[in-house]
RNA sequence: CGGGGCGUAGCGCAGCUUGGCAGCGCGCCGGCUUUGGGAGCCGGAGGCCGCCGGUUCGAGUCCGGCCGCCCCGACCA
């Protein structure tokens, strides 16, 4: 493609509007323009590198076995509320009429089209298992569209569903679903990692999250370096710290006036947060309970809700006055009538500082076991950088990652709804066994440029470049240029991507734009080369630069793009042996 | 939905405090020159100053309401 001849409005300056690096660099190359808040045209560039994503994603689905189909955006509504999911997703679902009154939504995802397939279509044990999935654009009502193309109200998804017979077989689908979700990752160029997630409102036994790490994410993740566990912050688990020694304060009363939270006091009373303790009043299932955690660690109510198998929410203020006789910011275990759950690492500190369950007061040299019984000890907290990994040795880290795909074991969820049905070998009737798989087309895009650029703009992994090579004729006025970078555009354009600026511009102009666009191979075709007969070679975001005969340069190029094709390669097989 | 910031030419911004001709840079159009890191000169086009209302002889500027955009939080498959 000649740059002349497509459309790529670049831009100078940074927009006002953008202020993350992936928003403004696509903005700036001239990859999207902006709708409204929340969706984004993609122009000619932006959607050659959507493609090409694209065709990964649909290479190695078909590689896995699943099988391509198109599910309509229109979802009457009845089948939501089959599954219950119209309440649950409450406002992010968007809601529409037909002119006969009849509901529907636009489909932020496809579990319930897919398991009303599935309940007509299959029948048999013999027809499974079986996978479908489709790439199509989903949309969700988001409270808050930002960050570019990192959340938006309409997106490209890869959504899969797998059907199975049993759980075993689940398991199964649900392996060369991850497996080839860690190629895709690779052949993307992206530094991914899978890690441990919670199911959320979908449903399910099992989830990972495939992640980004970069400073746009919006999700917190813990990872190992050493064994290379990963875990979503909520799901993470640090290992249990070392229990401290015997007591040997006793307990004293001592006056925080005004002094409720863990801040002020460890100031106050020049102690360390971590040899306070906090204490929280929650209501699980009616009931008011204390949750006890260290004062350094915050609670996790994900973790302790699952721990108490129970709903619970923080108490408000009367019924914390009314368990504790104190306002908020004074709760202790001491003398607390009602059960007291502790995180585990309570018990690494002893002598600790605890509210007295009286106003402007805390009590100094208390220790569990002495001064109050634990009912239960369970891990209540999230992890914090530094915190020992569950699996091994090493250290966790805590960072932000970009969600760039998920897999759930959906169990029966939606099938037993729906009355998704099959008759085993024995013909008697059982639910089908599903999983779903989904990946963030866009953000694949957002989270590369993300992980991949300079100060000059965009440095594209060959495998989602828009072009593969660019061939800048930097003297559009000199024939012999023109003619050698038009030769060049030839020879190569038949086996690569290639963009050929040509352009009546300057050739600081054109360095520039080439740079902020970011395809991988620069063939650079001046005058002052030509004069010696040779271009200049070089690989965007590296430094080389070599400068070859011009008859050779076909070649030499054709050769850098295999060479950055088989890093991608090499990254892939890596991701192969270590899933 | 709560907090903060912003809205003036396609883009980036000034002008608003103290009401009185709508400005600058980039980009765009025409011409000449120029060509290895965002070229120079000359000429030109382009505006509902976010919208509605109020105050005033007069509002981009002051007041009220609304809308939109960005960031933080809540929420998030």
């Amino acid at each position: 493609m000649r740059w002349s001849e497509t459309f790529i409005p670049t831009l100078k300056e940074d927009p006002s509007e953008a202020e993350v690096v992936s928003h403004r660099l696509m903005l700036r190359a001239g990859l999207i323009r902006k709708l409204f808040s929340g969706a984004y045209t993609y122009l000619p560039l932006g959607r050659r590198a959507l493609l090409k994503v694209i065709d990964i994603v649909r290479t190695e689905m078909d590689r896995a076995g699943a099988l391509e189909i198109i599910m309509p955006t229109l979802h009457p509504s009845e089948l939501w509320h089959k599954t219950g999911r119209y309440e649950d997703f409450g406002d992010v679902l968007m809601k529409l009429k037909d002119r006969h009154g009849r509901e529907f939504v636009l489909g932020p995802t496809h579990e319930e089209v897919l398991t009303d397939l599935a309940a007509t279509e299959i029948s048999s044990y013999r027809q499974l298992p079986v996978t479908f999935y489709q790439i199509q654009t989903k949309m969700r009502d988001e409270p808050r569209p930002r960050f570019g193309i990192l959340r938006t109200c309409e997106f490209i998804m890869k959504d899969a569903y797998s059907l199975d017979a049993d759980v075993d077989s689940l398991d199964n689908s649900y392996n060369a679903m991850y497996n080839a979700y860690c190629r895709i990752f690779a052949r993307a160029g992206l530094p991914y990692v899978p890690v441990e997630a919670d199911t959320g409102p979908m449903g399910g036994s099992a989830s990972h999250e495939f992640m980004v790490p970069c400073d746009a994410g919006e999700d917190q993740l813990v990872t190992c370096d050493t064994c290379g566990y990963g875990a979503n912050l909520e799901k993470g688990e640090p290992r249990v710290l070392a229990q401290a020694g015997p007591a040997s304060a006793t307990p004293e009363e001592v006056a925080t006036p005004g002094m409720s939270t863990i801040e002020q006091v460890s100031r106050f009373l020049n102690r360390k947060p971590c040899e306070l303790l906090k204490t929280l009043i929650f209501v699980a299932g009616g009931k008011p309970i204390a949750v006890i955690v260290r004062g350094d660690h915050d609670v996790n109510e994900l973790k302790l809700a699952s721990a108490l198998k129970c709903e619970l929410e923080l108490a408000d203020p009367e019924t914390i006055q009314e368990v504790t006789g104190a306002p908020v910011g004074f709760a202790g275990p001491v003398g607390l009538k009602i059960p007291i759950y502790a995180d585990h690492d309570v018990a690494s500190v002893n002598d600790c500082i605890v509210g007295a369950n009286k106003a402007d007061t805390h009590i100094v040299g208390v220790n569990h076991g002495r001064d109050f019984e634990v009912t239960e000890w369970i891990g209540a907290r999230y992890a914090v950088e530094g915190d020992g990994c569950p699996r091994c040795a090493g250290t966790l880290r805590l960072r932000p990652g970009i969600e760039i795909g998920h897999v759930f074991k959906l169990g029966t969820k939606y099938s037993e709804a729906m009355g998704a049905t099959y008759l085993d070998e024995h013909g008697h009737a059982r639910t089908i066994v599903m999983g779903c798989y989904g990946i963030g087309i866009n953000r694949i895009i957002a989270s590369a440029i993300e992980c991949s650029h300079d100060e000059d703009g965009i440095i594209w992994p060959i495998t989602i470049a828009p072009y593969e090579i660019e061939i800048l004729a930097l003297n559009s006025n000199d024939e012999d240029v023109m003619q050698a970078a038009e030769e060049l555009y030839g020879k190569l354009g038949g086996s690569f991507d290639v963009l050929l600026d040509a352009r009546k511009a300057s050739p600081g102009g054109k360095f520039k734009d080439a740079d902020l666009v970011g395809i991988p191979v620069q063939v650079i075709v001046g005058r002052r080369g030509l004069k010696n007969g040779e271009v200049e070679l070089r690989v965007r975001g590296r430094g080389e630069r070599r400068s070859v005969p011009v008859e050779q340069a076909a070649d030499a190029a054709a050769g850098q793009v295999q060479a950055l094709r088989e890093e991608i390669n090499q990254r892939v097989e890596q991701a192969e042996n270590s899933s």
